[in-house]
Order: structure tokens, then sequence, then C-alpha cells
RNA sequence: GGGGCUGUACGCUAACCUGGUAGACUACUAGCUUUGGGAGCUAGUCGUCCGAGUUCAAAUCUCGGCAGCCCCA
């Protein structure tokens, strides 16, 4: 009741239709929701969990995939497609995998009226139905490495609650499954991998994350070993991004994937998946947005610059017309659209495009004509900058250049702002309680100790930082006190 | 895993408690007027989440489903 009242008031204010009516800062996930759907981004469907993208958010999902797939394929990776349906028998191959997955499988058990002899799951992750074919593939050493990748999307049943693009029952991502002959070969894929991850996120998302190695408790299920960039939302809580998994041989003994090697021996072969999500435009619009909408980084957007006409009865043919001849001089380079709408004033057509992120706005009218230039407007900051006509391409791929570092870095700052350290156990929790984002403290290594930080304090390992392990000297365990293996982060989780 | 709240037009809300003509604002459509930070007038279109029950009569009461949100673990 009280929440409903309490959006009462809010709408209350006003006479905007669409627009966000609350603060980024006092309600963030009220905020959050206006944002990923008032903004024409994204929007629930009938079916719970189940997204659909609108076209500025799929253009940013296309794009951010395109430029990751083009990076897979530059490092030898090949695209393949597995059916999305998993007879039950293969699921149930890997032992730890299936405990894994099992209570969030979704199962297809009837065609039509009829039953089905033997139920098919829909896919929560490829692994089982990839790898048996892989069994079939690979015969020699001659035959590896084989590196495929397929984009899809995976149904994971798992949330009481789901949270749009951050939590979604149904999303899309890229998994890559990658087979060698031996683990040394395997593992070199490790940061290739990793930092084809952290450009697109830093250079196509703007988002700094951290990266880092997962504990034994928190990895992939059926993994020797995960890694994973980890990035904070603005409420303090931390989300998983795009993740990497040293499989060993583990599945390659589940599913008899052997290959016989130049000694004439057979032999297992040694895996790797990874993987990044539709996920990580969640946490792009949580991070970026302000007040008054959210902002799309420059590299992503479905439209990077929009002119706005400014002009009144006596103008108006001639100040169109120079609209449009901008138009065609920037949509050479940059995705540009011109607001010749008649139906909304100027003032309505700023808030309609800052509300739904558009990097750059260009204001042009009688005054800008006369003097020949244009007044160019960053979404990011709200700078207004006078850009003589000249210079305007020029300016204008700075300027997009600009909006994307600087998104970077304010989230940078604010990761940085929010990574602690606490000298004891009850420092970590006072911390953790207070939303504060992540404590960076030495941990001993032990499950035990990580079960009972998370039991006591709510805060998971969400990964232990590569960059920060070199200060384990002499330090002792947050928990238990006994000699530290590791520089763990703590966190709340989503 | 446990507890709580909500569902009326694109959106927001009134009528619900006390059963009896679904109303305002906004959006949308058309016309006129306007246009440098969410303009105005006139006319028009669109709605009780789904299913069952109670009743002469259900947006309103009861039960179930679906969907969304919050809190705790």
């Amino acid at each position: 009741m009280a929440d409903k009242k309490e959006r009462g008031e809010k709408s209350a204010r006003g006479d905007r239709p669409k627009g966000i009516t609350v603060k980024k800062s006092e309600n963030f996930s009220e905020w959050y929701t206006q944002a990923i759907t008032n903004t024409e981004f994204v929007d629930y469907t009938a079916v719970s969990g189940g997204l659909a993208f609108r076209p500025d958010g799929y253009f940013a999902w296309e794009t951010m995939q395109r430029a990751t797939d083009a990076l897979f394929k530059e490092v030898g990776i090949q695209n393949v497609y597995f059916p999305m349906l998993i007879p039950e028998r293969l699921l149930n191959k890997e032992k730890e995998h299936v405990k894994g997955f099992s209570p969030e499988v979704a199962w297809v058990t009837h065609a039509g009226d009829s039953k089905l002899d033997e139920r098919l799951a829909i896919r929560p992750t490829s692994e089982t139905i990839m790898y048996e074919s892989y069994a079939k593939w690979i015969r020699s050493w001659r035959d590896l490495p084989m590196r495929y990748n397929q984009w899809n999307s995976v149904i994971r049943w798992e949330f009481k609650h789901p949270t749009p693009l951050l939590r979604s029952r149904e999303f899309l991502w890229n998994e890559g499954h990658t087979a060698f002959a031996s683990q040394e070969e395997a593992d070199l894929e490790r940061d290739v991998i990793l930092k084809i991850y952290e450009m697109i996120t830093r250079d196509y998302l703007a988002l700094p994350g951290i990266l880092g190695k997962k504990t034994n408790k928190e990895k992939f299920a059926g993994a020797l070993a995960s890694y994973s960039i980890e990035h904070l939302l603005p409420d303090g809580l931390v989300v998983q991004g795009p993740d990497f998994h040293s499989d060993g041989q583990n599945f390659a003994k589940a599913f008899e994937i052997t290959f016989i090697d130049r000694d004439e021996q057979r032999k297992y072969v040694h895996q790797n998946t990874f993987a990044i999500s539709t996920r990580e435009l969640g946490v792009l619009l949580a991070t970026h947005g302000d007040d008054k909408g959210i902002i799309i980084p420059p590299r992503i957007a479905r439209i990077q610059i929009v002119i706005v006409p400014i002009y009144n009865n006596e103008n108006m043919a001639t100040v169109l017309m120079q609209a449009k001849a901008l138009f065609m001089r920037l949509g050479v380079k940059f995705r540009t659209h011109v607001d010749d709408r008649d139906i909304y004033s100027p003032g309505w057509k700023f808030n309609e495009w800052e509300l739904k992120g558009i990097p750059i706005r260009i204001e042009l009218g009688e005054k800008e004509i006369k003097a020949m230039d244009v007044v160019v407007v960053r979404r990011d900051t709200g700078e207004k900058i006078k850009v003589k006509m000249a210079d305007i391409e020029l300016k204008i791929g700075e300027l997009l250049n600009e909006i994307n570092s600087n998104l970077y870095m304010r989230a940078r700052k604010f990761l940085e702002a929010n990574i602690h350290h606490a000298k004891n156990f009850d420092e970590l929790k006072d911390t953790i309680k207070g939303r504060g984002g992540i404590v960076q403290a030495p941990w001993c290594g032990s499950t035990e100790c990580e079960d009972k930080v998370k039991e006591e304090s709510g805060a998971k390992i969400s990964n232990m930082p590569f960059d920060k392990q070199g200060d384990i000297k002499g330090r002792k365990c947050i928990y238990c006190g006994n000699e530290a293996k590791h520089i763990a982060n703590f966190a709340k989780s989503y």
C-alpha cells in the first residue's frame, strides 16, 4: 500500500508522459525499472523474466555482439550452432554440472497432447549437447585445437524475482567451447579471451570491472577454475560480468572426448568455456544513467547524434533545409538523426533525447545559421559547446571519444571509491551492511571461512583480483586469522 | 527458502471501505494556432489482468491463476 501511495505521489508531480520520476540516488530499483522501460530500451512481456528488446536495446546488443564476434574470429574461433533442446540423459552425464543447473532447468515434456518418452531440457548452457558432438568430431591431435563458439539464448528458471537484464530468465550470450591437446595450451587461451572481454566492456560499454579468479565455491559447475570480470552497481551490489572457465578434462571424461596424440596414446582433451551476455546492458544502464534518463555510450548507440532544428513560421523552410544539409554531412561518418517532428517544441525534444540517452545533440536555428556555427550538447555532462560549421565532423568525432572515456572514468572512480580495506571482520560486516560496495581483504582459502563470512555478513567472495595478489605476504585471513593465501573481494551480489 | 504489498486506457490516478451510469490528467488521432528547455484551443479513439464463486447486480466481496514490487535469509 505504502508503495502504491509513494508511486502515486510521484506521478502526481506531473504531466510527464514518459520521463523518470525518481532520483537515481534515492530509489535505485524504481529508477532502474523506469530507466530501462520508459526510455524504450527494453520492455516487459507476458512471460515472467522474459524481455522484449526494442530497437535501441537490440542495436546495443547487436553492436557489442558483432564487435566481440569479430575479435573471436581474429583469434581463430569459429561459430557453430546447436539445438536449444537437450535430452535428459545427456544433461545428466557430468555430475557436478547437473547438480549446479538442475534446479533451474525448464523442461519440454509434451508434443501436442502426447507425452515424450524422454524429457528435453531447454538449454541452460550447451556443454552437454555440444560435447556429445565433439566426441564424434575429434579423432586425432590434428583436429586440435577445436575452438568453437555459438551465439544463442539460454533459459535458467532459478529466480523468484527476475530483474530485467540483470537477472532475466532468458538471456542472450555467447558460449565459447574450446578443446586442446594439453592443459598448457588450453591455459594460453585464458588471457586472450579475458582481454577481449575487457576491451569490449571498456571500449564499447564504457564499463570498468575487476578481473580475477573465482573461489572453488563460486566457480562454474563442472569447472576446475573460473575467472570473471565483476562490476559494481550504484546500489553497492556486485554483479558478475563476462567469465572464463578452465574445465580441464572433467567434461572430456564424462563425454569421452578423446584423441590419438603424436605419441599414439589415446588422451582426453583439455577444455575451456567462456561467455558474455545481455546482462552487460543492464550493468551499463544502471551505471551510466542519471536523473534525466539513461546514457548510451556512443559506440553502441543506435543514434549517436540528434539534430534538433529550432524554427518559427517565417524561417522554418530555411532552418529545416540547413538541418538536412548538416545531416547529409554528418551522416556519412556518424549515426545521425534529424528530429523534424512538427508537433513537439524544441524543449520537449531536448528532454526526450536526454531521456533516451543519445550521446550528442545539435541545436540548429536562425542564430546558428547566421553565425555559421551550431550548439553541440553532451549528454554525459550537459555541457553546451559552440562549434564552427567548418570544424563540425572533426569536433564531433573527438567528442564521441571523449564521452566514452568520460563515462568510463566516471564509473571507474565510483568503483575505486567503493573498494574498502577492512582491518577486521567487524569492519567488513559494517561496510557490507551499509551497502558500501566491496571489501578487499586477505583470506585463508578455506570454504569454511567463506561460508561463515557469507552466513554472518551476507557477503560472497566475488573474485580474487589478479592485480592484488602480490600484497599477500604475512597477512592473516579476515575471518579465522590463519595465514592468508589470497586477497579476496567480498561483496553482496545479484 | 520465508514474509508482505499491488494490479482500472500507453502512463499515472478516481470510484473499492459502504456492490448499482467507470471519471480526471497525460498520451494517441484530426484540425487550427504555436515553436531557443516538456505550448494552447476544439473534436475524437482507447480501460476494470485472467478464471471461477457469491449476488437481481461485481472494478468493488471471496477463492484460484498470472504478472510486478518490497523486506528478511
